[in-house]
DNA sequence: ATTTTTGCGTTACGAGTGCAACGTAAAAGG
DNA sequence: CCTTTTACGTTGCACTCGTAACGCAAAAAT
């Protein structure tokens, strides 16, 4: 055999080249040659590592989605309450710096592309039901069985899940500043989690 | 001249098969020959209305925001409360029956497709701005003054849309029932405009 | 040293693409 | 009636696409 190569290694690069050609020219331009030309090699190769483009697609989805999983737990490693932990989870899935702006606009891609793609589509949801889940737990402990704002804790944890996709969406389509979207976070967080919340009635 | 046809009418009908396209074979499987043929007619035909497929698309993202608004002003009308008003407008966005599942899809492509095409962007951009803005608007009217939950209108306008713009997309994906995302608004809607916001300190 | 396996490039093919050019039937204007 | 204009359809071109087949060098296995 040749010179031993690390196949998962080539397919991260490969998976890599695909996200910057989709980040920076779109979807639409993210085919077999300009793939393997963004990673310095040819169509051929990125054919040796993938039997089709589907199978191609489907293993970058799984990067940028494990990628953003790593990025989650590490941020929650550095926290030191409940309420600085899911701040740190929201503000990590915020596209608030260039390698997550790139992941944002790939998984905006994928939601467009996964219609009629179930298999795609189910990577998607299963991330979204786990952050809800894993919230409405953590909410449920800091408001300990009391809930004076009206809502369940999977609500809640519902509402802050599709509050970040939003603002992310809106930030990378450059709607307003990503300050703005930050000072909205913190301030529903409070809303929710804050002192506030124990002198309302 | 032949049998003198509606510009505008013929327009607006490739514009919709382009949209039945996106929304139920993805964006990818948009190409004039595909237009022509949902719409019945040739690609010769498309090609005589729409000088580029850069124009199609573009008038393909205009209709789209129009019929929004449209739906949106037509909600407005049969508010009686700003309340009311407010939840009407956010509720005729989300993706609750087939025709706005379609425009759904056809926008949350059209967001991945925006990139690098300023003026596209800018159309989605401006959209969001005026919403903001006018939701802004009605929320100071109903705080009138006062703000006891510890953030500008214009803060609370903006999660109001960006929890709406994230309750869409999951809704879309189907990655929670929309009887749920409407739940979650309407606890939210509570929280900012209701009266227990009256009774906290 | 020879065989086998692997990594990767090259080439070719059919299909689909946007677009330009041309053809033509029909209706309005003169 | 005849010309002009409009509304299409048809054809063709240059290109890109995904995929399959083949080629070949290099290294491990024997």
């Amino acid at each position: 055999m040749p010179k031993r190569v690390d196949h998962a290694e080539r397919r991260a690069q490969l998976a890599e080249a695909l996200m910057r050609i989709a980040a920076e020219r779109g979807f639409e331009a993210v085919s077999l040659r300009h793939v393997g030309a963004e990673a310095g090699v040819t169509s051929g190769m990125v054919q040796h590592y993938f039997r089709s483009k589907d199978e191609l697609m489907s293993f970058a989805l799984e990067v940028v989605t494990e990628r953003a999983h790593a990025r989650a737990t590490a941020a929650v490693g550095e926290a030191g309450s409940v309420r600085e932990e899911v701040r740190a989870l929201l503000t990590a899935l915020l596209p608030l710096d260039e390698a997550r702006r790139v992941e944002g606009r790939v998984v905006l891609a994928f939601m467009s592309y996964s219609t009629g793609r179930p298999e795609l589509a189910e990577v998607l949801r299963q991330n979204t039901v786990a952050m809800r889940e894993h919230f409405a737990g953590q909410i449920a402990r800091v408001w300990a069985g009391e809930n004076r704002l009206g809502m369940e804790p999977l609500q809640a944890a519902t509402g802050l899940v599709a509050l970040v996709e939003g603002l992310g969406v809106h930030v990378l389509g450059e709607h307003y500043a990503q300050e703005e979207a930050l000072a909205v976070l913190d301030a529903h967080l409070e809303l929710l989690l804050g002192q506030s919340m124990r002198r309302s009635g």
